[in-house]
DNA sequence: GTCTATAGCCGGATAGAC
DNA sequence: GTCTATCCGGCTATAGAC
């Protein structure tokens, strides 16, 4: 078992405090403090605080990428599958009230910085997009399944942020009920003709 | 047509850099240059930054509670209605493209700097609900008007957030359509028994 | 009411000892 | 590979002239 390099420490961390506290006010002082490690030492792991969001969004694609294999390769059909994205609400539904979808909120404050990672930040998303496309087409959806990816996102990060400003699990566990009776109101499969 | 007071002028300015560029990242300076004035002024109309974010949450509860009233005396009925708060996101599309949801993006910043202000920010949503859930009344609904709303609330937030991300027309017009379709297919008005 | 000047702090980034 | 010391600039905020 092999110590983790202080290099995927700082990542790590940094991953932490970007989403806990937004990117443009966490300090490499903050990062420096919980790590305790000196400020200096960023420098020899890194030239600039671009090159370690750089670092942060590589490692949240990684993340991403194992996440969705792993239910790619649960037992459950598609919609079992579908369903476990939906979950991430309920699952993650604390920090998600306290800080925001990790996701939405990056690519949000990204747009504002007008930053130069606002298009690899958004790769996160088409993640998520292209493989719960895949599920809508496992679910016979056929041409829709991208479009069905897309509105399905929208519902979640939708609920993300009304979660964080009204904290109403209430509403919560409405929008996971309702968005599973919505999956299984789906229209009936393409049959390619 | 008494000329706008640098008060006045000083809030507006910083309502817009605060949307488009947060309200971390805006400094004085960046408010200073665009007014023409010196950055020392602002303390003469304000004590601290956290007292110019007061002044434009006050102006957007202001602002936000005339077009609702607007939208309220205007003609069609509540379904009508609704449809106004859902064209914002067409007739906006532009600037959410670029900055996202003005009233989502504010709250999710203020959650992630754990500012005091978060509350306040909250009530321009809690009008826009509460308007949103008395159409829901006149709809018929009931009981359901509130989880109505905040679900309404919260597919254009998604919608925002995902225009903010992909800048998809496409998606945008799908969603507003589906959104005026669901409105056609809400339950049957309570009748109260 | 607006300005200039500046204090005081903290940010990212660099140099060089160990 | 990590540290200390430091530079430089931008930030909020203050003091005081006009």
């Amino acid at each position: 078992m092999p110590q983790r390099s202080t290099r995927d420490q700082i990542v790590e961390k940094a991953d932490l405090l970007f989403y806990e506290g937004g990117f443009e006010a966490t300090s490499f002082a903050d990062i420096a403090a919980t790590l305790g490690i000196s400020r200096g030492n960023f420098y020899y792991h890194f030239k600039t605080k671009d090159e370690i969001l750089d670092a942060v969004i590589d490692r949240r694609l990684a993340l991403t990428r194992a996440m969705l294999d792993g239910w790619a390769e649960a037992g459950g059909g598609p919609r079992a599958r579908i369903l476990s994205f939906v979950n991430i609400l309920l699952a993650n539904r604390t920090r998600i009230m306290a800080f925001g979808c990790p996701v939405g909120t990056l690519c949000t404050e990204l747009a504002k910085l007008d930053h130069a990672a606002q298009g690899r930040a958004a790769e996160v998303f088409a993640l998520f997009r292209d493989w719960l496309a895949g599920q809508f087409r496992a679910l016979g959806q056929g041409a829709r399944a991208e479009a069905l990816a897309l509105h399905l996102l929208g519902r979640v990060q939708g609920v993300a942020v009304m979660m964080t400003t009204f904290r109403d699990e209430g509403f919560l566990r409405r929008e996971v009920e309702e968005i599973d009776a919505w999956l299984g109101r789906l229209p009936a499969p393409d049959t390619g003709n």
